[in-house]
DNA sequence: TCCATTCTGTAGCGACCGTTACAAAATGCC
DNA sequence: GGCATTTTGTAACGGTCGCTACAGAATGGA
């Protein structure tokens, strides 16, 4: 009972995370907020009850939706090698965008609340476990189709592969070209325990050439 | 002539960037400038004008000493391998001092400011090529020595190396051990086109064991 | 219809933000 | 000692910060 709520949770929570993503924690203001949903700040304190919470909630949101549909799409796609390969090449997909947010919201986060050891990085960690998971069913998957060899330590290089994205979204901030974000991409995935040469011949069919070696 | 100075600009310099380390730039209020730097705003804005401009100065100041010291200690050191694993190594010495700063001023900065196209980024870009600079003459120290294979592009291994070294700063900010942390470092150096087996060696060398291929 | 409950809009709280005006203090030069 | 010049300390500016008190609006249940 009582008067209904005007919202959506999960729409705000959208716009939330993207002022969020684009500004950061402490660069986003409760009145930038009001404008991002149409709520009024009244509204939001009666429903999530403090900026903070509200960011915990955005960032939460973050993990289920846009990690989750990008895992979803790349990482469990029927090819993981492809799918890999294809998960790292749509990061910096929007990089030349400059009112689209930048990087990752948890990169973002993790930096700016780095001296924390609160519950923002207890969600941030949340986040990269998730990610971290999936690489490492992706990686698995790899192995069974005999791409990589067989008994790799998956779960090693699926740290690995989260820590290389990492300095991929940071590097993309500063980039001034995409070539050399996707040069360097191979050369992350290159990295990984092939075996033979199911890895060159994944690169062949991408896009005929490996660019750096010389 | 007029009233001397009652401060060392090195020294505002550098508990500014102390300060802009551990807090970002929109969490550092001018409050916080002069508690750290023990001057009045007054002095403060006579001698550098704004906030921002402090910043940058500050961001030089990193530059020049703390990545500088850094280079000048590892990068350049008589043996480039293992000059370079230490340079890797001391990332993360103080990830247990919650009180110094985390990361790296550039990294930080980057995704504070990683919708920007205005100075500040520029800043960063000069330090980061400072860096990438650094590893570039330190490969090619090591592919003189034999340790990489000749004709190796030293160039592209640098930036290489670079952006690896972010996903390192960004992962440390999270990690909850630093074990793992010295495994993946392992990892992203071994990615590198050594000759022979003068990686392996070395590795033997400094601590018996290559950890995660299983 | 009246009530309890929940949400919304207005208006404003005290604190802090980056910045500045202004006068006193400290120097070199005459 | 005066004077021009620069730095320093005090005090405060208008604006924004995160947050909240309060009254009105909208519901379901009695």
């Amino acid at each position: 009972m009582g008067r209904p709520a005007a919202f959506r949770e999960p729409d705000v929570l959208t716009h939330a995370m993207m002022v969020f993503w684009q500004h950061g924690y402490t660069g986003t203001g409760v009145r930038d907020l009001e404008k991002a949903t149409g709520l009024t700040a009244s509204s939001l304190y009666n429903r999530f009850g403090s900026k903070q919470i509200l960011f915990l909630a955005a960032l939460d949101h973050y993990i289920n939706k846009v990690v989750e549909h990008r895992i979803a799409r790349y990482l469990r796609s029927d090819d993981p090698v492809t799918g890999l390969t294809r998960f790292f090449e749509t990061t910096w997909d929007y990089i030349d965008d400059r009112r689209a947010p930048m990087a990752c919201l948890l990169s973002n986060s993790a930096l700016e609340f780095a001296g924390d050891r609160g519950p923002v990085q207890r969600h941030i960690r949340a986040g990269l476990s998730r990610l971290e998971d999936a690489f490492t069913d992706c990686l698995e998957r790899a192995c069974d189709q005999g791409a990589l060899t067989a008994g790799s330590n998956t779960r090693f290089w699926a740290q690995h592969l989260l820590l290389c994205l990492q300095g991929l979204l940071v590097a993309s901030t500063v980039a001034e070209d995409r070539l050399s974000l996707a040069q360097h991409t191979r050369s992350l995935l290159g990295a990984l325990p092939w075996a033979n040469d199911s890895w060159i011949k994944t690169q062949e069919i991408t896009d005929g050439r490996t660019a750096h070696t010389g």
